[in-house]
DNA sequence: CTTGATCCTGTAGTTGCTACAGGAGTTATA
DNA sequence: TATAACTCCTGTAGCAACTACAGGATCAAG
């Protein structure tokens, strides 16, 4: 059994976040040393890494705690589990389109940007256009 | 000089928003009729119009703020334009770039995922591998 | 004169942390 | 043994950009 602060160094979750996710549920009470300290096991420690990747892969914190719960139950649901992460793929790609779209309006706002104009065309367009 | 609703209702910033706005020093107070209830005008609306758009771009409300005010300049400083909208195009390509690299991985992960696994191999990788 | 729409202020919730403040206990060195 | 430096504790507040009330005032229409 490890203190908080060693459990931070070996999942990569950040001290504060750790006593966050206890605050918030997404992890259980850990057990408390004699002088009140938190103390963590090998498998706590493993739980924090598992959410970490979740939230490195961009799933809210709501389904990194619903996967390691699918992982932690008897059968594995693994179509719950592909359900969450397709549903997961769909947002990402979704975001993914939506910036092509900005990315593409921002680069032709800026288009005839350049020093020596009088009148800015970007925000020419940007007061007076609709198509925006 | 219209009430808030019908700002809200022209602009397309819901009414809230525009509260909010003023609260955080986005807009300026307005005008106040007797009765107490704000009045805006045209010029007003057209800022709340340039500020959505802004937002729509996914600019921050301060970039926003910065871009109306020199919009508002003697000069219309376009050379300041252009490198916020570059500044901000190269954060849109960078989170682009980074969620391609998310979709790839999260497909990876569920490309082994179908019913009838006794261990789902996305949830084994999340708990045991070390390059995600 | 009542109903329903609109407005007001002020506060709290959202997501996922992060950063203190103020105190207590632990470890290493002189 | 004293003291400095570290780690830990609780509790609260801040970030971005809204959104959603609560509880009340005012207004327009029938």
């Amino acid at each position: 059994m490890i203190a908080i602060g060693e459990a931070s160094r070996q999942s990569g979750v950040g001290i504060e976040t750790i006593r966050y996710y206890e605050r918030e549920g997404i992890v259980p009470r850990p057990a408390r040393a004699l002088n009140n300290r938190r103390l963590y096991s090998a498998n706590d420690v493993g739980r924090l890494r598992f959410l970490k990747k979740c939230r490195d892969l961009g799933f809210p914190l709501s389904d990194a705690k619903a996967l390691w719960e699918l992982s932690e139950g008897s059968a594995e649901d693994c179509r719950s589990v592909k359900e969450l992460a397709e549903a997961h793929i769909a947002s990402v790609r979704s975001k993914i389109s939506e910036l092509r779209r900005l990315e593409h309006a921002l680069s032709e706002l800026t288009a005839n940007c350049d020093s020596g104009n009088v009148q800015c065309p970007m925000l020419q367009r940007l007061r007076t256009m609709d198509d925006i």
